[in-house]
DNA sequence: AACGTTCGCTAACCCGATTTAGCAATGGAA
DNA sequence: TTCCATTGCTAAATCGGGTTAGCGAACGTT
């Protein structure tokens, strides 16, 4: 609606040169093809005054480089912590001048191909393909054209593509060492481990989380007491599950596999008259929201998001800048910690064992 | 990493005719040019058979258009359903073949206008700029040069922006009905509507629901009973307030500003042994997803996040398709209504006034 | 004086599309 | 036959940059 931005050619103009010294100049290379400190002065300081700034658009046709980078995941909304994800793609493409194209599929394979292919059409330099629930998925067969990056997903199959993923197994040994630090050795059961998961997106945190906790445990000679299967880690199923569990015994200590699933426990809990922490300890994992306005404070495993969504384009960086595909690379799997939130619900275990 | 991309001069050579007569062709313009069938057929079927798709890069050097809008915010992430306003953006640019450039100021002003001036270099096609509290924000003088709509924001100076605001009166209203269909008329307290929130953000939201609450009340001959201030829409600070409240009253409704507040709350009337909504009514504003997870669930004033998302992008379509600029609609606010999710924690009063 | 170098700069082409202007062939009218 | 219209298509310019090849002038060498 303004004046028409300054080009390339206005600033030669201004400068008394042609384009080609113009963008020389601008480019750096004005060394290099040996032109005058004078010319250079007048160049730099017509774009300075026009406010020169080159655009991107012709630059991508000319190279092929846009500085962009699209970001395809399956949901953005349905989970609060995608925000942090993409927040930190964003901050890691900021770093490098990129800018990012967000798009949903759905999960709809077809919505997929036809965004992937949007994004093509605009010639971005690399792809994230993120889930936001650790699982594998199927790679699209057009995403060859570019560098790309899986982000809280596995391949299907085995693909060269890298993957950037929270470390689930670490974060089951760790949940399971806030309990065996605080003394807990019996009557310690799981929330959310169930063999039977209605949602197979959840199974691979699942089964990671729960290899880690096995791991630490038996290390420690000890093992998990009890795990009532559930169908989703929705707050009343863990509600439902955890009366269950009381309905036949005291457990000491619960390891709930996310922090609905933990508010569901603490429900269950409060039904019951039971005190968390001094009746039975919980910890969990995801560290969302909730679980620092739980009463007592969620002690919680957390996902890194923020981290994970930066990790995943700085990967995504060094694919881009590799002149040569390296083969010994390949399908490399990056895991990213998940950091415990210590906070109040977990306490040493009183009274008798059952 | 594959083969060259198809370019319009492919097809042309394989239908054996100019790059004109192609383009022609497939803009749909060839009758009007008045090429052959034969022509038109045979750079259809080429076109076809290579799986030709213009290049959009290219297409926007020529054309000026990118079909790209910039999305920037000031906070993607610390909000609650940031996502679901991206999503609502997402989809009514995608039913337009339109991408959407997503991008972070966190509220600094530098980075905003670097942010802008990003997007104008990638030319965009226009611009949403949003907020994820509703709130007054400074229009950076930098937009100008393209459409441009706020988002859950009013300008601080009159623009000729339009705005896509939640219809937060009306909202207000909608709580306050809630509570006298009931059959509440006396003890409805209000916890968030202090007049010192430390978040100035936050105090746009609060006057417009205050204000629909105090009409409806003063319509139906009652009136607020109190308002405790809160500093911050907290879950800690719900939990304060309401216990002040409890300390010398018993409130027999309470209208939270929010569902954190509103969390909160529940806990106050926890301690002093209170049942929801037996004993006290709670109605709130926003529908966070732990709403729907309280118990009993939450009655809640729903923010619509994903229409807003969507009918800011649309209103921005309505901008760029414009051909001249109408100085009738400058400034244009349109309010999208807040749905009531009716739920468990109203209930008419019982026992005697206080 | 003739010739090769170096210096300092620019003309011209390229990326992949759209669009304007115009050309060659045909048909019809004068 | 000549001239003008119409039909059917293409050459060439354009968008805003990057890049290659090469040009003229000054300088140094033999």
């Amino acid at each position: 609606m303004s004046r028409r931005r300054v080009t390339l050619a206005d600033v030669a103009k201004a400068a008394g040169v042609s384009r080609t010294a113009a963008s020389l100049v601008l480019s750096g290379r004005s060394r290099e093809l040996r032109l005058s400190q004078e010319v250079e002065q007048r160049v730099l300081r017509a774009a300075e005054e026009l406010e020169y700034r080159p655009n991107i658009v012709s630059l991508g046709l000319r190279t092929g480089i846009t500085r962009t980078i699209g970001f395809v995941s399956d949901t953005v909304a349905t989970s609060r912590l995608a925000g942090d994800m993409i927040k930190g793609a964003l901050e890691a493409a900021r770093e490098r001048g990129f800018m990012l194209f967000i798009g949903e599929t759905e999960g709809d394979a077809e919505l997929e191909r036809l965004l992937v292919q949007a994004m093509h059409d605009r010639q971005v330099d690399g792809l994230v393909l993120a889930s936001m629930f650790t699982r594998t998925i199927k790679v699209p067969e057009s995403i060859t054209a570019v560098p790309a990056v899986l982000l809280n997903a596995l391949p299907e199959r085995p693909t060269p593509l890298p993957a950037v993923l929270p470390d689930e197994v670490e974060a089951g040994r760790r949940a399971a060492r806030v309990l065996l630090e605080a003394g807990h050795r019996d009557g310690i059961h799981l929330i959310g481990a169930g063999p039977d998961l209605r949602d197979p997106s959840e199974s691979v945190a699942a089964v990671e989380r729960l290899a880690g906790i096995r791991e630490v445990l038996a290390a420690a000679g000890t093992r998990v007491a009890g795990a009532p299967s559930v169908p989703d880690w929705q707050p009343e199923y863990g509600h439902a599950a955890t009366r269950e569990l009381l309905a036949t015994t005291r457990p000491r200590a619960l390891i709930c596999f996310n922090d609905r699933l933990a508010l569901g426990a603490y429900q269950a809990f409060d039904d019951f008259g039971l005190k968390v922490p001094a009746d039975v300890s919980v910890v969990s994992f995801d560290d969302h929201p909730i679980a620092g306005w739980m009463r007592p404070r969620l002690t919680t495993v957390a996902l890194p998001h923020y981290e994970l969504g930066r990790r995943a384009v700085e990967v995504l960086f060094t694919e881009i800048d590799r002149e040569q595909p390296d083969p010994g690379r390949d399908g490399e799997v990056h895991r990213i910690p998940m950091p415990l939130r210590d906070r109040d619900s977990v306490a040493p275990p009183s009274g008798s064992p059952c």
